[in-house]
RNA sequence: GAUUCCGUAGCUCAGCAGGUAGAGCAUAUGCCUUUUAAGCAUAGGGUCCUGGGUUCGAGCCCCAGCGGGAUCACCA
């Protein structure tokens, strides 16, 4: 039970109001909607013939009340559109509730509504809709944020993150443009499968639920099962699931993949996250950058009609072919050092120049990593591949076929940030147990990220997996650069943060209980007690004063109690 | 986790030497037959995030906490 401010109250005896009058505030039977307002903006101006009888409903965003006529302003899906209600077209007998209370005193700003009519452009040149008829299709309790606009300029915008992302509901209802963002999301997974699915492969599902977590380098959100009275962790990728599908003989598959890492958070990081992850067989990684290229430029073309897009001060163009450059000679490129042939000590000493804090769980792959990461990684803003990582940050690829120490694994990185991560799947099962072994050894020095061993995985193989290449993409992240929003919570519908606090609020009957007569309890609360306990702190004589105050402030017509009473409220 | 900034009306934000808490929009009431963020007039609306402290007196100063943003660290 929260405390309700007044213009929630108003809004509540308005509804008390309607129903009076027989109106019922929330419907149960349809409302039938023959056009949208985007058709009628599209359309109208072109052809004054068409919407001469339309049926459209949503939420009224502004009102302007002149006498006999008012303009309203409702939005549905597409948009918005101004309404004209007439009071003599909507009341055409001698009763005019309908318009004089109904209309103007019971409703308010972001009810949804109902409107019948035509489509005609008034005096000012606004297309508007004409209404022969109006219906309540659902009350709204509480006040929107009010923001105005018009063309570019706003007012008032709502802009604070924490309520932005907590009520996301508001969010979308008063900042259009969220609602593209999320289209345009929608849009990138559409297209992504489209691509997939013309190619023959095939979408599949693998557990979130895993007794090993496996995949990739990260630390895991632990679970429990009752049952099986065993722990359980959230998948933190389903790489090792999809490749036991390639032994199983399908030849090419996919999963968008909710994956959930247990690590902090940031403006790229949630902890729960979607990846889409392929994996094809008989093919290497060479061919996955070419799939990679064709795919993303697809999706993008699909989007914008261009293969450009604008990503905060840069522009992106992500035609065919992209830059495609080894680790190690991007490390160069940027620093002139030359890693290739260094020891792990040397490679620390380098790794301390550049600024990477190194520690003694680092093996040599991962100070390569954090290396490249300090120099190189927020240089490259047009989509690049980098190629040919050192094995011991890879334990799931193939070793190159041709460098030594390396193994066949890319990653597209653009606008300075990793896109993607795909190589030549590892296949050999003695070499993929030595890798985990090696991993294991690394979490013993204290990486907490090391991978874990999984034997099944290994069973799966010894069985045989063709050569396959895998490809894990980032969702969440190619839509920040694709839709330009700065953080991945904008591009996340409800990212994850600290519950809201909720404070302590004792419920009517507790008051009543304590003795406090039912109408006096709203007094009660608005003179600031929350709880019985606080009640009990309170001095009788100050209370009794305090609610003879406020009955006078909420100009309430109930009986004070005598000082008495009030007193005997505590003598239990 | 570290650093730093922020938290005032339904919304957006002011506020000062530490002295009765302000504006615009929204809301209510009255008037008005077509307005383009705002028709005119009047009115109501506040636990100034929470809890302590300093003070005659705290929205403001001090301490602690809660929530959020930004940057950094880890990770995609």
């Amino acid at each position: 039970m929260v405390e309700l401010n007044e213009q929630e109250l108003q809004r509540r005896q308005s509804l008390d109001e309607l129903k009076k009058l027989g109106i019922d505030p929330y419907p149960a039977e349809l409302f039938e909607i023959n056009t949208t307002t985007k058709e009628i903006h599209d359309k109208f101006p072109e052809d004054n013939n068409l919407f001469q009888d339309v049926s459209i409903a949503g939420r009224i965003m502004q009102r302007r009340i002149m006498g006999a006529a008012s303009f309203t302003e409702i939005q549905d899906e597409t948009g918005r559109i101004q309404v004209y209600i007439k009071r003599d077209e909507v009341c055409p007998g001698e009763d005019k509730t309908l318009y004089n209370t109904v209309f103007k005193k019971l409703m308010d700003i972001g009810d949804i509504i109902g409107v019948k009519g035509y489509v005609f452009i008034t005096q000012m040149g606004e297309v508007t809709i004409h209404v022969r008829e109006f219906k309540l299709l659902s009350k709204s309790l509480k006040v929107l944020p009010n923001v105005k606009e018009k063309e570019d300029k706003v007012w008032d915008a709502f802009t604070d993150p924490e309520q932005r992302y907590r009520q996301r509901y508001l969010d979308l209802i008063v900042n259009p443009k969220v609602k593209q963002v999320f289209q345009k999301r929608a849009s990138v997974m559409q297209s992504m499968r489209d691509f997939l699915n013309g190619k023959g492969y095939l979408e599949v599902e693998t557990p979130v639920l895993q007794p090993l977590y496996g995949g990739a380098a990260a630390r895991p959100f632990k679970t429990y099962h009752n049952t099986l009275d065993m722990t359980l962790y959230l998948r933190i990728a389903n790489e090792l699931y999809l490749k036991r599908l390639i032994v199983g003989g399908f030849d090419g598959v996919f999963e968008f993949a909710k994956d959930f890492r247990n690590e902090g958070m940031d403006r790229f990081h949630n902890p729960e996250f979607t990846q889409m992850e392929l994996y094809v067989a008989y093919k290497d990684y060479n061919w996955m950058m070419d799939l990679v290229e064709e795919m993303v430029e697809k999706i993008v073309t699909d989007m914008h009609g261009s293969t450009k897009i604008k990503s905060g001060e840069h522009e992106i163009d992500f035609k065919r072919p992209w830059k495609r450059i080894s680790m190690y000679d991007a490390i160069k490129e940027f620093t002139t050092i030359d890693l290739s042939e260094m020891s792990e000590e040397d490679i620390a000493k380098v790794a301390k120049e550049v600024g990477v804090d190194v520690d003694s769980s680092m093996g040599k792959g991962k100070l390569i990593d954090e290396i490249f990461g300090e120099t190189v990684e927020a240089n490259l803003i047009q989509p690049t591949f980098i190629t040919d990582y050192p094995v011991e940050m890879s334990p799931l690829a193939k070793k190159h076929r041709s460098k030594e120490g390396l193994v066949e694994r890319f990653e597209a990185i653009c606008n300075g940030k990793e896109i993607c991560n795909a190589f030549s799947e590892l296949n050999d099962p003695i070499d993929q147990r030595k890798r985990f072994e090696e991993q294991v050894a690394l979490g013993k020095r204290g990486d907490q990220e090391s991978m874990v061993l999984d034997e099944d995985f290994l069973r799966a193989l010894e069985f045989g997996m063709p050569p396959t290449a895998g490809l894990g993409i980032g969702i969440d992240r190619l839509t920040m650069i694709l839709t330009n929003q700065p953080s991945i919570q904008d591009v996340i519908f409800f990212p994850q943060m600290r519950p809201e606090k909720k404070a302590e609020v004792a419920t009517d009957a507790d008051f009543i209980e304590f003795g406090i007569p039912e109408a006096w309890v709203p007094v009660i609360r608005k003179a600031g007690f929350k709880t019985v306990e606080d009640l009990n702190d309170v001095n009788p004589n100050k209370l009794f004063n305090e609610m003879g105050g406020l009955r006078k402030k909420m100009k309430l017509d109930i009986a004070m109690p005598t000082i008495e009473e009030v007193r005997g409220w505590f003598g239990k």
